[in-house]
DNA sequence: ATGAAAGCGCTAACAT
DNA sequence: ATGTTAGCGCTTTCAT
């Protein structure tokens, strides 16, 4: 069998390329008729139109790029950027678009792949995570005129992002804590070149002062958002006799927790704890967490959309978007709510 | 700025448009002035080469396609996945070669993208992974001639796969609890719809008949992987008075530890485990498990690696290959060996 | 060693 | 409503 190609299908029912182009292309201007045979013949055939001839030809490949810059270590760690590419990957099947994964293992591979992502028209638009704070990348995409989305915030009034609202996130998560009667609450910070890890401990610090407590910065532990790194922070907080603590992510949290129970303390009688995420293991945590769920799926399926909409009706007014979160209330912090 | 094509390069270097294309595709046959004068211009002005264009005029897109037909589940619960990811990225970032990601979410997706993904022409071949014993798509894809690799064996001795040794791992691993005396051993197994599950279960049985025990169906619970599957799989286990367990999966024997625990049950000294996959968590676990570890950033590399082979080289003979694993004791068994 | 020229399979004016 | 035509930016014979 030879290939199958538009103008195969234009011979077959009989009319030209172009008209097989536009019912393809669910133009208007073809007859029912011609439009039902066409359709037959394509049904029959199983023909599908070649993608690096369409993308040459016209201005969209339909396909969009999904840049994680992280470098790796977490990827695992967290199922942070599985859900997010879950998220991406439903919505792109949805419309109909073909994603391509860009995941920078370290810097060098940001140096060799970002030219080739930007200058390759390999993809019509980027969604792009994972980034840092004042990560080059950012200024090179805007200069580069691709249409972007990034996933988290970002300063430049230019760039289009899907952000969850980390800061009112831990500023209920620490107000909840507030609420409780608990005096010393203790922080253990996530990755701080993180645009979401600073917001979250900026959440944290705004609960403490809009009700009147004094931010202690010797109570704010550093970590990098792995496991290890929260039972690291929770180990030296526990010496600073915190009675509470507000942990940037769940992994984290639950490092903390095995600290914590190691050394004998009990959550929450001895120290209560909220941590931020919602991943599923916070559920049968011991004790099982209270904690900020924010939806990782749906910031995916966003920015999919918001580029999408971005490609089709140009770029202006940038789109910048916050998705809210949701304390979830478990048993770590002793109190149901108050 | 106008575009950057072949041709401007050309003008630029003073030379025709053959001549850059063969300087960019690193081609014999031409002098080292005119190939350093080339060169220098393309950097200079950044060029990079239109993919669309290239793969319609060529033969090659050098872009290969990930597919993860698992229905999303357990696409977060557990690493697997994301190790994929990681080994498949490494590789096509160090080979040069774009990743198009196909992510199948329920059925429909499988049906709609699989007509697409083979006839689109927009990868020049496949990575394949969670396909079911008996999936379609495997014979689709072996019929449609496109060049793949599946993650996981196959019985079709047409089709090429890197596999890990599961039965040989599983067999070591109940070798191991047969050596340190345990009698009555259990088994947790994954989702059975996964050839790996089926050869872990057994390898569990082969090691122990070879041992001369006696394989007790009533003693094996089927879990499909998830870590509340692990749990209500050795809530039943317990009532068989097992004194040890083979679990399928480190996610699975997290949920077993849980019952256990909520039982009263002390690891290992009322009962033992081993599991397999050696995932992050499993150190950290408590107590920290003995575990089959299998290298899967590895295999994913390994199939970036033969598919590319295969694509230069043609597909026969299929390559299949099965990577060993590596019994990692740590204190969930009791005995350090013997 | 280099250049000229013919496509690859499609889209998008432009005709009719 | 349909057909004709000229590219899109590259690779690849085939000349020279």
């Amino acid at each position: 069998m030879s290939k199958l190609t538009l103008e195969k299908i234009a011979e077959l029912s009989g009319v030209s390329r172009s008209t097989v182009s536009r019912v393809v292309r669910n133009h208007e201007s073809v007859s029912p008729n011609v439009r039902k045979r066409v359709l037959g013949v394509i049904e029959e055939t199983g023909y599908q139109p070649n993608a690096a001839a369409r993308s040459l030809a016209g201005q969209r490949a339909n396909v969009i790029g999904l840049v994680i810059a992280e470098p790796a270590q977490s990827l695992f760690t967290d199922p942070y950027f599985p859900l997010l590419i879950q998220g991406v990957t439903q919505a792109t099947n949805d419309y109909d678009q073909t994603l391509t994964l860009f995941l920078f293992h370290n810097h060098s591979d940001e140096e060799k792949l970002s030219p080739r992502i930007i200058r390759n028209q390999l993809v019509d638009g980027l969604i792009v995570s994972g980034t840092h704070v004042d990560d080059p990348l950012v200024p090179q995409l805007i200069e580069s005129n691709i249409p972007f989305v990034l996933v988290g915030r970002h300063e430049d009034p230019r760039v289009s992002f899907i952000d969850v609202d980390n800061v009112t996130g831990a500023q209920s998560a620490v107000n909840y804590l507030i609420r409780l009667g608990y005096k010393r609450i203790g922080a253990i910070a996530g990755d701080l070149k993180n645009r979401g890890a600073i917001d979250r401990l900026d959440g944290y610090k705004r609960a403490l002062r809009s009700r009147g407590h004094r931010v202690d910065e010797t109570l704010i532990i550093n970590g990098d958002y792995t496991e290890f790194s929260g039972f690291q922070a929770m180990n030296q907080l526990i010496e600073q006799e915190v009675d509470a603590v507000f942990v940037s992510s769940d992994g984290m949290a639950l490092g903390a927790l095995r600290a914590l129970s190691e050394n004998g303390c009990s959550v929450p009688h001895d120290i209560a704890m909220v941590s931020f995420d919602d991943i599923p293991a916070a559920m049968h945590a011991k004790p099982p967490l209270t904690t900020v769920r924010q939806a990782v799926r749906r910031t995916g399926a966003m920015a999919v959309e918001t580029l999408l909409d971005i490609l089709e009706s140009g770029a202006t007014p940038p789109r910048r978007l916050a998705l809210p979160t949701e304390l979830i209330v478990r048993s770590s912090c002793g109190g149901t709510g108050g």
